[in-house]
DNA sequence: CTACAGTCCGTAGCATGATACGGAGTCAAG
DNA sequence: CTTGACTCCGTATCATGCTACGGACTGTAG
């Protein structure tokens, strides 16, 4: 199979198949000695597919890496996997914390927001400038580092 | 005020000041004829703690770019605003209902793993190497661009 | 035999929001 | 008058996941 045929089984781009090869996720087959195209097994199509679900699930590709190569390395076990799996669903807990809170900080503005007069005086902006609660005010206020 | 002053004011390092200097969120002073130090006006670091603010609930600096030039300009008016703000939060439902969905995937294949065993086994992996309801198939199989 | 599509490979670019570096200039204290 | 901290400015780097480009080569259909 040559790279085109690969992309389009996997459902992506030939330059993307390339990029995962340079990033080890899949193995980079030789180009034959007297210099035709690189053949690549039905097994390059099923790591892009893997990959392409577990990005899907939240993990970037350097973990994804440490995904497959668990998967080929017979040694390893269920449990390392769940791990991962696990580490990745605290982390999306987390980000749809932060997010909620800014939900809820925007819904706060939105609604003190008359919508209309000038935009100086708008309650947002006023927000913004001078902050308020529901703004984690971090270290707004002086002494960096 | 110096750039040490507004940045250490501000709650942010020199390099950020002179970034968003470039970005076009502060105005950049000139350097004098004499070729001194530059002078900043005390609105640099109101407008510093501005973007901050505006980061936190999500804002990209370029959106903000827009927002601060609302707040400038006279002629703006606060619904301008608050479309703005509607938008963003739009945006961050979108990102939660995402993150949902996947924490929903995640949860799934972390139950049904054993936990122990050898990987290649694992339910989880499998799920990743043929695909399963919670993942979204998108053009997983085929026919891209 | 000749198009033409597809491949090869290195390198560069996009978007985002900074952060770092290096060499020269400047300012204030001692 | 020297030292040390700070500033100036352009440019480079980081991380992430691709996408694009250019010039040369290869394979296949007609």
């Amino acid at each position: 199979m040559r790279i085109g045929e690969v992309a389009k089984r996997a459902g992506v781009g030939v330059e993307t198949v390339r990029y995962y090869e340079t990033r080890g996720l899949i193995e980079k087959p030789l180009r034959p000695a007297n210099g035709g195209f690189r053949a690549y097994p039905d097994d390059a199509v099923y790591r892009i597919r893997f990959v392409r679900r577990a990005q899907q699930l939240g993990f970037a590709l350097g973990e994804i890496s440490e995904l497959l190569d668990l998967e080929t390395n017979p040694a390893s076990n269920c449990g390392d996997i769940r791990v991962r799996a696990e580490t990745k669903l605290d982390d999306v807990t987390a980000r749809i914390a932060d997010l909620k809170q800014i939900s809820g900080a925007l819904k706060k503005l939105i609604k003190s927001c008359p919508g209309q007069g000038p935009a100086r005086k708008c309650s947002i902006l006023g927000t913004l400038r001078n902050g308020a609660p529901g703004l984690m005010q971090n270290n707004l206020d002086g002494e960096r580092k």
